[in-house]
DNA sequence: GTCTATAGAGAGATAGAC
DNA sequence: GTCTATCTCTCTATAGAC
């Protein structure tokens, strides 16, 4: 491996604190101490706080963006199958690191110009993909903006309320990431619901 | 008024300094600019950082939680006249500060001691409340979790995405701000849908 | 590569004059 | 109530010995 032990040592203590603190509460000091090592031997790897977050940061960009958009751009598949596909995946995916969606959103919105130039994604032009082409010849009526954030508020929402909801004693959150992977096989049939739904109704 | 004038330019200049920054990277000094004063009056009038973050977060999660529980316990409502009026004053309510969500979902989880006392909603028993009750006659074989979670993810989930989405140039989420006011009247209709929805089927 | 030691800037908080 | 001045602590980052 091109990477020396004591330099990933440092790098997933980095993810750890990071993820659990924010950027601006989390300390080199506490990135060393978690990863064992003097706290020199970051800033001799990573150069500066700033830096090392950003390397963090695009992990974590393309985790919560690349294992979604492959699938919505693929032209072999139905509208249902990318549903069922990406419901399943990304609940598996985003389960082992529960915080993730929390962590992007939040930090993004603190310092967006930080992190403008990490877009991967930026060039892609939502109309022209696959799964935006088929939601239109279904449903010319409505902004595809609406089908999107159904389906990603049915599916991220659930990580970002998990910590506030499950402390609140309501009775109903108690085993909240049992429920979450429930709705692997539930936010497809959904949204096909959601798909048909008139809404000129009334 | 029992607040002097400088008490709540304080006040609302905190409320901006930590809704933009956090409770981490917000300074007493950016507080004490931002509302005009010296610097040590933010101490005299509040006594610590900590202490002015308290109060601020209690005044937001009255917000973003007062406007919403008094009508899921309304007895004398239909589950359907519920959804509408909460659809529709919640997002409006929301946007007035739109931020609102993502800094109390943020802030709560990461340091979830340090709030757990503040809750007035600590007590209530979902199980118990009209909204829920009203589900389980309806739908009996779904955990009211998914309910909670459908009906908030649709609703709150497209603020927590708003900035990230309409920066990276997908094509789609240019007016997001116009689009989250459509979703007042479509999200009870949604609702309905996945209320009626087939869970066995496949 | 890894350590000790410290520079230099910035933070929260307070003492004390007015 | 409001100011100036400052204490004390902690932070990021680096210089320099090994």
């Amino acid at each position: 491996m091109t990477e020396t032990a004591t330099e990933e040592k440092i790098k997933e203590a980095a993810r750890i604190v990071f993820m659990e603190k924010g950027y601006a509460a989390a300390g080199m000091r506490d990135i060393a101490t978690k990863a064992g090592v003097n706290l020199s031997l970051v800033n001799y790897y990573f150069r500066s706080k700033k830096n090392i977050f950003q390397i963090i940061m695009l992990e974590k960009m393309h985790i919560i963006f690349g294992n979604i958009i492959p699938y919505m751009v693929d032209e072999n598949t139905t509208l249902e199958e990318k549903l069922n596909h990406i419901a399943t995946v990304y609940i598996d995916t985003i389960s082992e690191d529960p915080n993730l969606p929390m962590f992007v959103f939040s930090e993004f919105q603190k310092n967006p110009e930080d992190f403008s130039f990490l877009f991967p994604i930026k060039k892609i032009n939502f109309n022209e993909i696959s799964i935006i082409k088929q939601f239109k010849t279904i449903r010319p009526d409505i902004n595809p903006a609406h089908f999107m954030l159904n389906f990603l508020g049915l599916t991220i929402f659930p990580f970002i309320a998990a910590h506030l909801f499950s402390k609140m004693n309501t009775g109903i959150f108690d085993n909240i990431q049992t429920v979450i992977k429930e709705r692997k096989s539930f936010i497809p049939l959904w949204m096909k619901s959601i798909l048909e739904t008139n809404l000129t109704a009334k």
